[in-house]
DNA sequence: ATATTTACCATACAAATGTATGGTATTTTA
DNA sequence: TAAAATACCATACATTTGTATGGTAAATAT
């Protein structure tokens, strides 16, 4: 089947990748040529055609940047889940993504934002369930009554936010929980971002 | 600030999205004069230089395809709701956009998708609520506990979709409400499309 | 009432782009 | 060892592509 890239094919298939992941667009071959220092456009194009031979590309002939990337259906853009948070008791972030919402082709990742997956049921009478994606923008200030997610101790949680006079509260919706005041128990204690959405895909795989 | 794009802007800069995150390129003047049946790129090429002065793309001079979408920042995608489909009792389906959301790019939909925001409650045990909005693909077949968007007459309805031997039933997850069995007094009845996604913003006051 | 914006058209042109062909040299496979 | 495959180069060419300019007509704004 797909027999393995060389280590050059390789190479040019990341850079096709990353800028297809990272400027929008494939590349020209001028541009490939240019990245990899190669005097000529025909170059690069009997590497490309090297790689769509192997299966990890498709080219559509005399198209400009026609480059399409054979790895997947495009359903939903592609973007990692940073980590788990939990609704009810913290659970850690993860430094990497845990996940991905489909699959790695071609996605922009917008500078900010990132999505979590909700863990625990904390939140259900807000509407906010196990499995959920929540959307979490880092450059807004909470208001009281916003959803945000917040760091207590490496731990990160999803709650409710309150800022009386000097003290904050994170509550549940979940009468079951208790809210958890602020205090010097949580010196690391740092709002991470608002949920500013959440998206849940109807196409079940995902566990609780 | 931005101004507001006009209906052909709209439908422009929505095709560029879609091209962009579904195709993985942004389309040529050339592309975009076919799909909308101009004779003419610099028709196009003067829409684009309006959308770029609005604020909501960038082109870099030159380049082909160079069109970059400056909305990632805001991360969230302007898209037409069509109507409002009711979770409880049916309600009508407007031919028109009734309503623009901002769709976070995440929920990117497929192709033919569109969008309807939930009326009622009788979801709420699926965990879907009015004010919702949910992503609609008209191209799936129903399969059995699914959630459908169908038509009854001349109303629709969202629900979970049953076939049994020969008669079809739409159930609400909510007990309140009975399910309908769909015979002679639905003679327009018709799937209109399976859920495939909802979405819920934090920032949007939610209609009753 | 007049100016501006919007929404198209046509023609023209330089640069960008993909392609074609032929060449050299090295490495890998049969 | 001979035959492919790999990894580059150069030159040439037809299209594609973005751009520039000028024009018409209708809708909006001032």
């Amino acid at each position: 089947m797909k027999r393995d890239l060389t280590e050059i094919q390789k190479k040019i298939l990341d850079y096709l990748i990353d800028q297809i992941k990272g400027k929008g667009m494939p590349p020209t071959l001028a541009e490939i040529a240019g990245h990899f220092g190669y005097k000529n456009r025909a170059t690069v194009r009997q590497h490309l055609a090297a790689i769509e031979k192997k299966g990890f590309i498709k080219k559509n002939a005399k198209l400009s940047r026609s480059i399409e990337l054979t790895l997947d259906d495009k359903f939903f853009v592609p973007k990692p889940v940073l980590g788990e948070v939990a609704a009810g008791n913290p659970i850690t972030i993860y430094p990497d993504a845990i996940d991905t919402i489909e699959l790695p082709t071609v996605a922009r990742m917008p500078k900010d934002s990132f999505l979590l997956r909700v863990k625990g049921d904390s939140l259900k009478d807000a509407y906010i369930f196990s499995g959920d994606i929540v959307i979490v923008n880092p450059n807004l200030e909470p208001k009281n009554g916003q959803i945000v997610v917040a760091i207590l101790d490496d731990a990160a949680v999803v709650k409710r936010f309150y800022k009386n006079k000097n003290e904050i509260e994170l509550v549940s919706e979940n009468p079951d929980y208790e809210p958890i005041v602020i205090d010097r128990k949580y010196p690391l204690f740092k709002i991470v971002g608002i949920v500013v959405g959440i998206y849940r895909s109807m196409e079940k795989k995902k566990a609780g």
